[in-house]
DNA sequence: CGAAAATTTGACATGACTCAACTGGAGTGG
DNA sequence: CCACTCCAGTTGAGTCATGTCAAATTTTCG
C-alpha cells in the first residue's frame, strides 16, 4: 500500500513522527475504482472518507423533481465523501460517482475514533482542513448571491483550469447552478466578445 | 468575569478538568457591544473570535455595486466573526455588526495557538464545530440552487423562528438572496393561501 | 462507420428584480 | 396630543436573467 500522497499531504499541516506515519497505515486502506462506479450513494450511510490518490469525481444531489445538483468535485489531493453521513452514521444526502477510474485512500468509520485517538495530532490537522473547506463553502454562498452566472463561471474557470479539462461541460453547469443550455449561451457569448 | 455560558457549551463537546475549565479563563475576555456596534468591518483584520453570550448580529459582505449580502445571523451560544480572515489575519470578506446589545465572550488571535497548546482537547471542539458548520454551508448551497425563494423561507421559518421574530425582514430577504419586495410578495401569498 | 452522448441554437416562458409610489407604525418634539 | 419624520413593509408596472422545450449539430468512442 503507497501511503506517500496521503503523507506529503499531512505533511502540509503537522509534523508527524515516522512511528505517527507507520501507524497511520492501521487505519487506512487502499482502493480503486472505475469510472461510474459509487462511492457513496444517496440514502445510504456514509462508511468511509475518502483521500484521492488519482482520479476525478463528482458528489451530487438529487432533488425532489429528480435533477441532479453538483456539489462539488474532487481531484488529486482532495477529501472526498458525504461528510454529514459519515459523522454523524445518517443516511447521506449526496452521491459520489467516479467521473473517471479512480484510486483513493480510504479511512472506515470504525477506526475514525481510534485513528484520532492513536495520533492526536490529526484532530488538528483535520480542523485545519475543515476550517478551510468551510471557509470557502461560506465564500461560494455570497459569489452565488451577489454574482451574475456569467461571472461566476468567468471564477470557476479561473480557479480550476484543470477541472474544467477533464469534467463534462453539463456538470459544469450544474456545479454553477445554471442549465447546461444556458451556460453553452455564455461561452458563445464570452468568444463573441474578446 | 462569567464563563458558565461558554463552559456548558463546550461541555457538550469535551470533557473538560476543572483546572482546563480554569485556564480557559486565561484566554478569553468579556465584552459588552450596543446596538448597531460593529465587531468586525469589511477589509480589517479580524483579531477575535466571539461567543455570543447574549444578543444578536449580523454578518454581512458588501459588493462591488455595494449591495449589502446576509451570510449569516448569530444569537446565542453561537460563533461570530470572519473566520478566513481570524485565521489567515488577512483583510475580512464580511461586516459583523450588532442588532441587538450584544455580549459576548472572544478570544484574541494572539491567544488562539496558546490556547489549542494549553488545552488540547480544544483542537478536537473546533474541529467538530466547524464540521457542523461546513455541512450546514453545504446543504445550504445546495438549497440555494433547487428550491424557490418560497422554498427557502419557509425553511427558514422552520429553522429559526426565533430569529424571524428577532430580526427586520429584509435583513431576512437578505439572507434568503432575494430582495425585501420580493419576500414581501411571498408573504402575502402565503397569507392568501392558508 | 454508426450510435449515443454532449453541445449548440432559437422561440418562448417565468421567477425574481427594479423602481417608484404608497401605507402604516414608532418615536420625537413642540 | 397633534404634526412630522423616519423607517419598515407593501403593492404594481415593466424588465431582465435565466429556464424550458425541441430541434439541429458536433463530438466521442465502441
Amino acid at each position: 500500500m503507497n501511503l506517500q500522497a496521503l503523507l506529503s499531504y499531512f505533511r502540509q499541516y503537522v509534523v508527524l513522527s515516522s512511528e505517527e506515519e507507520k501507524s497511520i497505515e492501521e487505519f487506512v486502506s487502499y482502493r480503486k475504482y472505475l469510472k461510474n462506479q459509487y462511492l457513496v450513494q444517496q440514502g445510504d450511510i456514509c462508511k468511509s472518507e475518502c483521500f484521492v490518490v488519482k482520479g476525478c469525481l463528482k458528489t451530487f444531489h438529487i432533488d425532489q423533481e429528480g435533477q441532479e445538483h453538483i456539489v462539488r468535485f474532487a481531484v488529486e489531493n482532495w477529501w472526498t465523501a458525504d461528510l454529514g453521513s459519515f459523522i454523524h452514521q445518517k443516511p447521506a444526502d449526496y452521491n459520489v460517482q467516479c467521473i473517471e477510474d479512480t484510486e483513493v485512500i480510504q479511512f472506515h468509520y470504525s477506526n475514525y475514533e481510534p485513528m484520532l485517538k492513536a495520533i492526536p495530532k490529526l484532530e488538528r490537522l483535520f480542523r485545519i482542513i475543515i476550517q478551510n473547506a468551510y471557509v470557502a463553502a461560506d465564500k461560494r454562498i455570497i459569489r452565488n448571491f451577489s454574482l451574475t452566472a456569467k461571472e461566476r463561471y468567468l471564477i470557476f474557470r479561473e480557479q480550476y483550469p484543470d477541472i474544467e479539462q477533464r469534467v463534462p461541460q453539463y456538470l459544469i453547469a450544474s456545479y454553477l447552478g445554471i442549465t447546461k443550455e444556458f451556460l453553452s449561451k455564455i461561452k458563445s457569448q464570452l468568444l463573441h466578445e474578446g
